[in-house]
RNA sequence: CGCGGGGUAGAGCAAUUGGCAGCUCGUCGGGCUCAUAACCCGAAGGUUGCCGGUUCGAGUCCGGCCCCCGCAACCA
């Protein structure tokens, strides 16, 4: 599910740059390396290359589940596509000197399989496995992460890398002014052979970061010798990321691109986490609900809707069926659904479906404008939440004016005031779709499709199948 | 006394620079019959975590206390 809100998110931001005429390249991908994975594949008894594969298969399903608009998704085990611009910003990085050699050592828990740190054991135990750790050394490249602490936190400061929210920027400053270690970049290849090769070091793969982040511009051709995405669409005007992803996109990423004298991306939107019941989603607590569960019952764009609406644009937010069929019944099946079917309905009954162009009421021009600019304001934050109450405001108001002017009494005495009404409702519905179409693409067209409107003709409407059954 | 965010109606949240404490859902009452028993109007529901201070006036500013959450570097 926080996959699925991810996605969901993004592809919102994207959809509705590309409206505003943007030439938007939306990627996602997966991030295949590292000791976890190694390790679960080891669990599992199959290769690490194999769990890779069915892991991306499930983002791929669930970007299609979802209608999401990606322009393109790329793998970090894809040796063609991604290795040779990581292996180039390597090669780059080390080309500044900024890369060296030195022993990293520590405790290491067979138990977790990994590094703990001395305040985190008790009785020098593992506190998770009750026992002693071992001490480690190993030779590891490292990346001077310290070098770049003053410049970075002047651009983060500066908003030249700008954070959202500011609480975020808060952490991550305030984080960087206790000092910056350099940071491993590679492990043994005989620890962990599950890694892309070191350039010129056969012992040392890529630590996952430095691999990982580099696939924003290997996807975009770096490392290639066609550049033509990448000096089209590099720096990213924007990267979205979990709060527990803050600290490797606002420090060690732009450092690796000010180390090989790259662009840095212009702003990192930092979301937070879906819980269920105030809680995180877990498999030993049995509160996972799998988005595939519920666009099969109620619609991608109904899964769509609560992602982008009821999860804050930077807090956790909680996901529960039973909050989920609540908000569907409230906002989609009683609001949107019912309010298209309404006045759709009074066209149909009232003048055969044909409703004439006429001059829109003045005062449903300032309603729409108010919400178109209330999206694109919500929006500048990536604020989903708001741009939603904006456009469901037409809605309330359309729901007012009908229940006021009473065009079932209005229809015996003034046939061609209620046509002038229902031609500017018509037309905020209208409007809806449109707006609705970053949000809601599926469920917006369907909308522009029964409102059958014609330039000259005027609005033929048709009532279709009902938007949003009920539950 | 590590840093930061928060505590507001049953639930989830909002309140420029201090200026009538609001929104959505839920609950209750009324209206309506065009619509998916949908919609509209109205009402109830608050000691704004606690104590003190500044002020004509504090959710907002100041001091103290209680509670929750995030961060506090090699899992990513």
């Amino acid at each position: 599910m926080g996959h699925a809100f991810q996605f969901t998110r993004a592809d919102a931001i994207a959809r509705h740059r590309r409206l505003a005429g943007n030439d938007v390249f939306f990627l996602t991908g997966t991030d295949e390396y590292g000791s976890k994975m190694f390790k679960t594949a080891k669990e599992k008894n199959i290769e690490p290359q194999a769990l890779a594969d069915e892991n991306a298969k499930k983002f791929r399903e669930l970007n299609e589940l979802l209608n999401i608009s990606f322009d393109d998704f790329i793998r970090t085990s894809d040796e063609k596509r991604h290795w040779p611009g990581a292996q180039l910003i390597w090669k780059k990085i080390n080309e500044k000197e900024d890369l060296y050699k030195k022993k990293y050592s520590g405790y290491y828990c067979s138990g977790c399989e990994a590094y703990v740190l001395e305040n985190e054991l008790t009785d020098g135990k593992c506190v998770y496995h009750n026992q002693k750790p071992e001490f480690v050394e190993e030779e590891n490249y490292f990346f001077k992460l310290s070098k770049y602490a003053d410049k970075l936190m002047e651009l983060i400061e500066k908003n030249e890398i700008e954070i959202i929210p500011e609480s975020r920027k808060k952490e991550i400053l305030n984080f960087a002014k206790q000092g910056l270690k350099d940071v491993s970049f590679s492990r043994p290849k005989n620890v962990l052979p599950w890694g892309i090769s070191v350039p010129n070091d056969e012992k040392h793969v890529m630590y996952v970061w430095c691999d990982a982040l580099a696939n924003y511009i290997s996807a975009l051709g770096y490392g290639s010798d066609d550049l033509e995405k990448f000096n089209k669409y590099w720096p990213a005007d924007v990267h979205i990321i979990g709060k527990d992803n803050l600290r490797f996109h606002a420090l060690y990423w732009p450092a690796m691109l000010l180390s090989a004298s790259l662009p840095l991306p212009k702003q990192i939107y930092v979301h937070g986490f879906i819980i269920s019941e105030g809680k995180k989603m877990s498999k030993t607590i049995g509160n996972i609900v799998d988005p595939k569960e519920i666009t099969e019952k109620y619609g991608a764009d109904a899964l769509r809707y609560y992602l982008l609406k009821e999860i804050p644009a930077t807090e956790d937010g909680d996901f529960t069926v039973k909050h989920f069929e609540e908000v569907y019944n409230a906002d989609l099946a009683n609001g949107l659904g019912n309010t298209v079917a309404r006045v759709i309905s009074m066209a149909e009954k009232y003048f055969k479906n044909e409703i004439a162009v006429a001059v829109i009421d003045k005062k449903w021009k300032e309603i729409i404008n108010v919400s178109r600019e209330c999206v694109d304001y919500a929006m500048k934050d990536y604020n989903t939440p708001q741009a939603l109450v904006g456009i469901w405001h037409i809605l309330r108001k359309i729901d007012e004016e009908i229940d006021r002017t009473k065009p079932w009494e209005m229809t015996k005495t003034d046939i061609n005031s209620v046509g002038a009404h229902l031609f500017d409702w018509l037309n905020a519905l209208r409007d809806i779709g449109y707006l609705l179409r970053p949000f809601l693409p599926e469920i917006a067209e369907k909308i522009i499709e029964q409102l059958g409107f014609d330039e000259k003709k005027g609005f033929g409407a048709k009532k279709g199948k009902i938007l949003f059954p009920r539950i």
